[in-house]
DNA sequence: CTTGAACCTCTAGTCACTAGAGATCGTAGA
DNA sequence: TCTACGATCTCTAGTGACTAGAGGTTCAAG
């Protein structure tokens, strides 16, 4: 059984956050020692992992609620699962897209950079001027 | 000059995000009216898109504190603008590729469900178990 | 000169944490 | 077994980047 502060280290979620977690409900209320303190076993490992990942790639955590929730009874409604799927693939997929598409330009702005004064510098032109873009680009 | 609303209207950005941005000192101070209005010229409307850009393609406010501070002494070296941009285009990539392995993952239980028969979920272990190679790929 | 949309300031709320205070617990070493 | 001290506990408050609302004032069209 693991402390919080080793679950925080297996996780690399810092303490007080797993302990916000528990109270909105993303990590379920552990058991505790004789004086308290939290207990957790592997399955937890695992859960805390997945929020950290999720919440990294900007998932909010309504998202995530919806996405353990399909986890936990993957065989009780398949028609439910499905479409709780097929919504975060579509959302998945146009923020990928979005992501994309900023890597472009981000890419660009670097290879632009003439590495010279910042009078010149392709990185802040960009972004000054991209109102005349703008309609052409999204 | 312009009022605020009109700033507004020209920049895409809320009144009230204006009046945040100035309060936070990303927006210089503007001008009033007798009536204590605030009144805008045009290189009012550049800044704020600038901002509003920046902002975009997700660039934190203090980012763009240091962006709009090279912009404003252009003799100085963009190395700096060039380091701030390729800082963000890694993790703009790191996203990428988290977000590619999470698809898979949805599209798999979807193929799966279409089929009549939910296999196992693991959609947690599509992110969770990623941490083994968090320490070699990072 | 009136009227109503737009403006003003100020406070408080949102989300997802993060930090700190002050008290208690658990375990390694004497 | 006792003690020291780092880890844990709860609770409140602060953060960033806005957003919403109350209640009052200003500007400009009719």
């Amino acid at each position: 059984m693991l402390s919080i502060g080793e679950l925080s280290r297996r996780t690399a979620v810092k303490v007080p956050t797993i302990r916000y977690y528990e109270q909105v409900g993303l990590m379920p209320a552990p058991p505790r020692t004789e004086g308290k303190q939290r207990r957790y076993g592997p399955a937890e490992v695992s859960r805390l992992n997945f929020i950290r990942h999720a919440r990294e790639l900007g998932f909010e955590v309504e998202a995530i609620r919806e996405l353990l929730a399909l986890n936990e009874n993957p065989d009780q409604s398949c028609a439910e699962a499905d479409r709780i799927a097929r919504r975060h693939m579509i959302e998945v997929e146009r923020r990928i897209e979005q992501l994309t598409a900023l890597r472009t330009e981000l890419q660009r702005m670097i290879n632009e950079c003439s590495h010279g004064r910042v009078g010149e510098c392709r990185v802040i032109q960009a972004l000054a001027d991209h109102d005349q873009c703008a309609h052409e680009c999204h």
